[in-house]
DNA sequence: CCACACTTGAC
DNA sequence: TCAAGTGTG
């Protein structure tokens, strides 16, 4: 009988394009998948039951593909540190194998399991990278320090060669009916509901869960959007963006099969304006791998600021200027179809996420980490190392040498929403105002509260001045 | 140490 | 036009 390689997925919820899966199969035909459901992650404040349903839904999709391969996807859940090495002795597996993964959290778990499969003699990968292009150790600058800026970091990561997708598992040897019995008395369990786990969703999901569905939307993307993304990706009321970040974020799909597809965008194209937008699409790709880069090798930016003003920095942080942010009623249309959009759909345009960035931390004056956390609770997509970046980056506590950004909410419906088209279909309320108030926000009292939309709760103008003063104050103090 | 450059902006 | 001072080569 063939020794046994149990293949760890934890973001990497496919059978294509994985690099660790790829190798087990190269090592053994006997390859059994198992994940495992995490307390320490689950039990969290900061899970969105639409990300929670997404995994689950592509989980279940894994199942089957694993069925179809003739082997299966095992599911505990269990303190993995606990569970994994319990089931790969008790199973005789001969390896363990997972792809690597740049969080804090997930680094420190490994490196317990490590030490727990050395104990028994079962072989496992070292730093196996799956999930981004370059590893974090290969993108240094001159003098061999990582990146703190984009543009040099693009320039360096762009110009080396990128692998290509690896093998899908077309096939592999399962558990016997006697070994799925020891999986089971060693913690193997059904693939529960979201609801089994306590998260609710009753609507539609934004995203597709499962693999299948991932490679659809990207190919759909790169056969049409993908030739005007530059300009289209702005406007909140177009489909102009990918809509691949939750498939990226559960490794749904494959990097080196999206990067493959960028260039084959490329080679079809048939202008250089084409292919300047499909650039542009490539450029998103590296600053989500900027910032993964950024969080293996500075850890320090999920616990807060990275620049020093803003570690000391003196928020306001509102309660009720919060809560009012949070439901999308600050008074503002911009900023509240905006909210609404991510309470309802667990999903927020890339542009508007900007703006109710900008809005908390520069006119609220509320600490990013509070919007932060409150996305992550919603988002379908939410990413330690995509979200912290973000909100870094609005915050102007990030890898910025640029100066503060503060984003006029009026400016940016006029440039990105000048129709009021996305605010019409998120404030109901405001449905038949012209687009003219909506997206300059002059709207009388009078006729706000025949409607029953709030006050702009503070002032856009005032509240920038104070910002920049309690900056000036903070810089000149460190 | 110098020269150059720096995601998405505002006024 | 001002962002505004620092990362990078």
């Amino acid at each position: 009988m063939s020794d046994l390689i149990l293949f760890w997925h934890r973001r990497d919820l496919r059978i294509s394009d994985n690099t660790g899966l790829a190798t087990a199969r190269k090592q053994s035909p006997k390859v059994v998948g198992v994940f495992c459901l995490d307390p320490n992650i689950l039990e969290r404040d900061d899970i969105a039951p639409a990300r929670v349903t997404y995994m689950i839904g592509s989980l279940q999709s894994l199942q089957k593909r694993y069925a179809q391969a003739g082997s299966q996807l095992l599911i505990l859940h269990a303190e993995p540190t606990q569970a994994i090495p319990k089931l790969a002795i008790a199973l005789k597996a001969k390896a363990v194998f997972w792809n690597w993964d740049v969080e804090p959290y997930s680094q420190e778990r490994d490196r317990t399991i490590i030490e727990a499969l050395k104990e028994k003699g079962i072989q496992f990968l070292e730093k196996n990278w799956d999930q981004i292009l370059h590893s974090p150790d290969d993108i240094r600058t001159g003098s061999q320090q990582p990146y703190t800026v984009y543009t040099p970091f693009w320039k360096n990561w762009s110009s080396k060669p990128k692998a290509k997708p690896v093998e899908t598992l077309e096939n592999a040897e399962g558990l016997t009916k006697a070994e799925k019995e020891i999986a089971e008395a060693s913690g193997v369990i059904e693939l529960p509901s979201a609801k089994d786990l306590g998260f609710h969703w009753d609507g539609e999901l934004v995203i597709t869960p499962g693999e299948a569905a991932a490679q659809e939307r990207l190919e759909e993307f790169c056969a049409s959007a993908v030739n005007e993304y530059q300009e289209q990706r702005n406007f909140p009321a177009v489909e102009g963006t990918s809509k691949l970040s939750a498939a990226l974020k559960f490794g749904v799909i494959g990097i080196r099969t999206v990067w493959q597809a960028t260039l084959e965008a490329l080679e079809n194209s048939r202008s250089d304006e084409t292919a300047t937008n499909i650039r542009t699409w490539q450029q998103e790709l590296a600053w989500r791998e900027f910032y993964q880069h950024a969080m293996y090798n500075f850890p320090q930016l999920a616990e807060g600021a990275f620049r020093d003003p803003f570690k000391n920095f003196p928020w306001e942080n509102n309660e009720e200027y919060f809560q009012a942010w949070c439901e999308g009623r600050t008074g503002y249309p911009i900023v509240d179809a905006a909210m609404r959009q991510l309470n309802e759909l667990g999903w927020m345009h890339n542009r508007c996420r900007m703006i109710v960035a900008s809005f908390l931390t520069k006119d609220l004056l509320i600490n990013f980490q509070w919007g932060e956390k409150y996305f992550m609770q919603k988002l379908i997509d939410g990413d330690l190392s995509a979200n912290n970046g973000g909100w870094q980056w609005s915050a102007s506590s990030g890898m910025d040498p640029k100066p503060l950004r503060i984003f006029n909410p009026a400016s940016q419906s006029q440039k990105f929403d000048f129709e009021g088209e996305y605010i019409r279909q998120w404030v109901p309320e405001l449905r038949s105002m012209d687009a003219e108030y909506l997206v300059t926000g002059k709207i009388s009292p009078l006729e706000r509260h025949a409607v029953g939309y709030p006050d702009p709760i503070v002032d856009h103008n005032k509240q920038q001045r104070l910002f920049k003063e309690r900056y000036q104050q903070q810089k000149s103090q460190t």
